[in-house]
DNA sequence: TATATAGTTAGATAACTATCTAAATATCTA
DNA sequence: TAGATATTTAGATAGTTATCTAACTATATA
């Protein structure tokens, strides 16, 4: 479930330069959207996308809402990738939860 | 470009588990579909998927299509993981062909 | 308290994706 | 060459996603 949303939330290429703009720095939704063309309900749907899949945490200071990437996620996920690559039984992240579809239980 | 199918291909828990599955051993489409509840046109298209992502590789063997990880696609990915994560400025994968999107120059 | 600023939520729409059945292509074997 | 098997391609449909404008909520400040 977890995988499900992490890597939907990398396959655009909109969400990946936010990443890259917050491991610069962490930033509001606002400052990040001067780096952008579309608009700003877009990017907070795309910020929401990234939140949901925990790729980064947001706090509200004052009127600005700060969002700051989450490594270890990214960290996990990269080790996922690197999992499959090695045929390994019970890669981490896929676990029971991901009750989303449905495949061969020896998997 | 290739991110964008990379991580679009990876975005799917059919194609994830199609690499599981390759990771253990190479095998065929049918070989393959025994495995989930799709139809084969469907289970056609997830590793049609995977092949545009070069996540696989496809090669005819008499009247069977043996289907093969490639791992080297997996590593790249798990290092570009890795360097959107460091806030490295030009990570490997996102080239300058990547131009299905408009975002700042200075990314 | 009224107004301005930052950001999100709602609702509509266009584009994309997964899925299916049916039909086509490729290979093998009798 | 005819029939069987393996796989893909075509075409249709349902569900999902990205985008926009308009409206709403939250905070700050005069």
């Amino acid at each position: 479930m977890q995988n499900q949303h992490r890597f939907k939330a990398l396959a655009d290429p909109t969400r990946r330069d936010i990443l890259k703009l917050l491991a610069q720095r962490s930033q509001s939704a606002g400052d990040l959207a001067a780096h952008f063309e579309v608009s700003k309900p877009s990017l907070s749907h795309h910020l929401n996308a990234l939140k949901q899949a925990d790729l980064v945490r947001a706090q509200r200071q004052g009127q600005n809402i700060i969002y700051t990437i989450n490594t270890s996620v990214l960290e996990d996920t990269a080790r996922f990738v690197l999992d499959l690559m090695n045929g390994d039984e019970n890669p981490q992240m896929e676990t029971s939860h991901d009750k989303d579809h449905k495949f061969d239980p020896t998997l």
